[in-house]
DNA sequence: CGTCAGTTATTGAAGTTTCAATATAAGAGT
DNA sequence: ACTCTTATATTGAAACTTCAATAACTGACG
């Protein structure tokens, strides 16, 4: 379906998707537009934010001194600088997250949890995980946990090579 | 990481996930924020618009007629009927889509894809397709495709049940 | 040292998505 | 026929993301 509309005369003919390629595209695609939206549904209901949002400080959490620079905040939640800069001033207006000057690179920002950000994260947690069970790990086998972290780990890297 | 937090006191605490459970669920949710976005940039530097736009057109094109009713053409792209009231809109400005009223149900509004549309999409596609294929299928085996589009079946019943 | 290409981070405007509210019509039950 | 609930689709405001432009700094090289 995507892929039905054929190249114009005179275009380079790529290599079409095969059938099967086209079933798991089509399966792929529909999940990454409906989780997203899933997640994005459940933190803003219960808890005010999205989940790009909330990667942010998750991630931030996860780090001993709950701090890391810009761009190496922007690269592990796997997003762009511009979009840190704006979310990280939205997550500052509400008091979860400060910005500090960094020591050794003056052009470096480095971004940092506060208690309020703490304490919102481990109120917020219990809720998605709950939500991220209830409709992707109650889903799958033990078995296609394991499969489909290998698989999709295999995609990563092109998609960060740029 | 983005379970790292606890519950605080008094909360429920919910089944965690388990250290395989999270290493798949990183990975999918780099993959989740990765995709979409490598997708939007090649159509919109190359095409000039978004994945979601393009997935409409896609859709429309696949169906006889070239034309579907406004709340079917949102659940089969994965959309939201809002969302796809205003993507429509921009759509019908560039002359891709038209909207017709629905003969049977006073309430229907039909969306229908254009001669300009169908040219637009044939031109489009090839490139598309170059961009799913290297990022997505040139790093999987036939075994992969057919065994990721199984799992993540799995998981979207729980997504579109609601 | 001084220059220059590359890195880091931010800003504002434009485009897209979400939420809440609205308008209209269909269908079920009385 | 009448009422009530549900379904369909849209709108405007607010929030988020993207693009392009900008500012400030680093490191390498002559």
């Amino acid at each position: 379906m995507v892929t039905d509309a054929r190249p114009a005369p005179g275009q380079a003919e790529p290599r079409w998707l095969t059938d099967a390629e086209m079933t798991t595209w089509l399966t792929i695609t529909q999940l990454m537009m409906l989780l997203p939206t899933a997640l994005d549904r459940q933190l803003r209901d219960d808890a005010g934010l999205t989940h790009a949002h909330y990667r942010i400080l998750a991630m931030l959490s996860a780090e001993p001194g709950g701090s890391m620079r810009m761009t190496r905040l922007a690269r592990s939640t796997g997003t762009t600088t511009t979009r840190l800069s704006h979310a990280v001033s939205a997550l500052e207006d509400r008091g979860w997250v400060v910005r500090r000057a960094c020591a050794t690179d003056k052009r470096g920002q480095i971004a940092a949890l506060t208690e309020e950000g703490q304490a919102f994260l481990r109120a917020a947690a219990p809720g998605h995980v709950a939500e991220v069970r209830r409709l992707v790990f109650d889903q799958l086998s033990d078995d296609d946990v394991v499969r489909l972290g290998e698989i999709t780990a295999k995609i990563l890297p092109a998609l960060t090579e740029c």
